[in-house]
RNA sequence: GGAGUCGGCUAGGCAAUCGCACUCGGCUAACCAACCAGCAUGGAUGCCGGUGGCGUCGGGUGAGGAAAGUCCGGGCUCCACAGGGCAGGGCGCCAGGUAACGCCUGGGGGGCGAGAGCCCACGGAAAGUGCAACAGAAAGCAAACCGCCUAAGCGCUCGGUCGCAAGACCGGGAGCCGGUAAGGGUGAAACGGUGCGGUAAGAGCGCACCGCGGUCCUGGCAACAGGAACGGCACGGCAAACCCCGCUCGGAGCAAGACCAAAUAGGGAAGCAGGCAGUUCGAAGCUGCGGCGCGCGGCCCGCGCGUGCUUCCGGGUAGGUCGCUUGAGGCGUACGGCGACGUGCGUCCCAGAGGAAUGAUUGUCCACGACAGAACCCGGCUUAUCGGCCGACUCCCACU
RNA sequence: GCUCCCAUCGUCUAGAGGCCCAGGACACAGCCCUCUCAAGGCUGGUACGAGGGUUCGAAUCCCUCUGGGAGCG
């Protein structure tokens, strides 16, 4: 058996046509720090993919923490997710977003979508 | 005690849980494999085992002083190359260090500071060509706008003396021919500076000191410094203007490059199959018709495009593997050197990913944590940066 | 990651060491013209990405930063 709080490369989008088609026919959800978009896979579980510019979020120690913020709230949530792909966007206003406000944020995206995909 | 200068070190700590990358060692029923060995078989292949993957458990290790900018220098790889030169780029006081450098160390010269110290692209302008707006007489070679002078030369004129007169002599004035560069003024910059002498007025015209120049002597590897006598000022600035001199540089970059290699299309070779007619001595070599497939079209006619199968070969795409971290390496120590650094000995192995590994939560302590993330690897430079610690030195105040 | 390029008014641009407190076009503001608008005319504001250096003098030459952009799978 697999631990369930694990995060591997079967749990990534990896290439550029898997984070396309989420982007054409995915479902979005959005706020001020990130762009989300969501679409069914027929993996049997959920997987992420990040986006995140440099440019949008300031440096490449900020890019990197953000994205191992946002990965670890993946992680924690990915047995309660439905089979989706998602991807997650950064905008302008993460740049100085603290931990506490990302959480609050990526917490009420999801349950957006969650509620959506139904 | 205060103010300051220089050099070096450090970059939140500890604990628990979950998670990530690499690695070592266990377990691994089932699943996956294009690798290896054995057996079966004519062969495709199958079976069994190993190894690996996936999974899981435990241990170890896991970003920086700038990892940054990509501004220099090298290693490495491929390409090019007989040798030499030209073109083009870079560098530029001297000596040393180094794999090399535009870096570093020591020294010289210049500038700043009271000092410790700091700063300097610092070769050549008597090889040549250029440039210098405006102002100013004049911007580079001696020339003279205002001014100063009228001694010498030339006549003119006024006064005086002498003389019968022509004229001579003395003194003055304006002028010509001239002399001069001290002063004025312009400019970023104006043809050595100051003083004395000198002169008609002046001037290196003469002298003293300073500056400058080449010569000689002394010290130093040298840059350069000191000294002597001489010259009598000629030789202004800009080379981050062209240039000259000396030294130096082949080009590209790990997306370099090497290897393995599916599918599809196309290339080559062999074999097989292939309706009719023409061309031809003959032949699927070519042409036409037909057949089949696809497209246009509601359908027919018509029009357009394509034309088989099997095996092998080479190039090569996706994908994968290597390059990928043991190195001009770190630490300690002894010796040489003022130092940068070098040599010897001992010891250690310290990130290697591939959408890219360090995070989250909780507790706790303190000085409440800056700038910031490796991507082939090193040596520098530059830029960003909250602080803390150590050492050396300077100046000021007080006390002994 | 690597290799390059660019930067002048709001926009597009001229400029090659002094003629430049930077010129032109469009845009903007005001005035004139018109019954009004447009067109036209007159006038005006506005820029050398930043900091050092060289030079008597820098948009221009040199260095260091900053901000954009392109190419390489």
């Amino acid at each position: 058996m697999q631990r369930p709080l694990a995060f591997r490369t079967q749990h990534r989008l990896r290439s550029a046509p898997e984070f396309e088609r989420v982007y054409r026919q995915g479902i979005r959800a959005g706020d001020a720090l990130f762009g989300i978009s969501a679409l069914k896979n027929d993996h049997g579980h959920a997987r992420l993919g990040l986006s995140i510019g440099a440019k949008a979020v300031g440096n490449a120690v900020r890019r990197n923490r953000l994205r191992r913020v946002l990965r670890e709230h993946f992680r924690h949530a990915k047995i309660e997710l439905p089979a989706l792909d998602i991807v997650i966007t950064a905008r302008p206003g993460a740049r100085h977003a603290p931990t506490e406000a990302v959480s609050e944020s990526i917490v009420r995206l999801l349950s957006q979508i969650r509620k959506r995909c139904r």
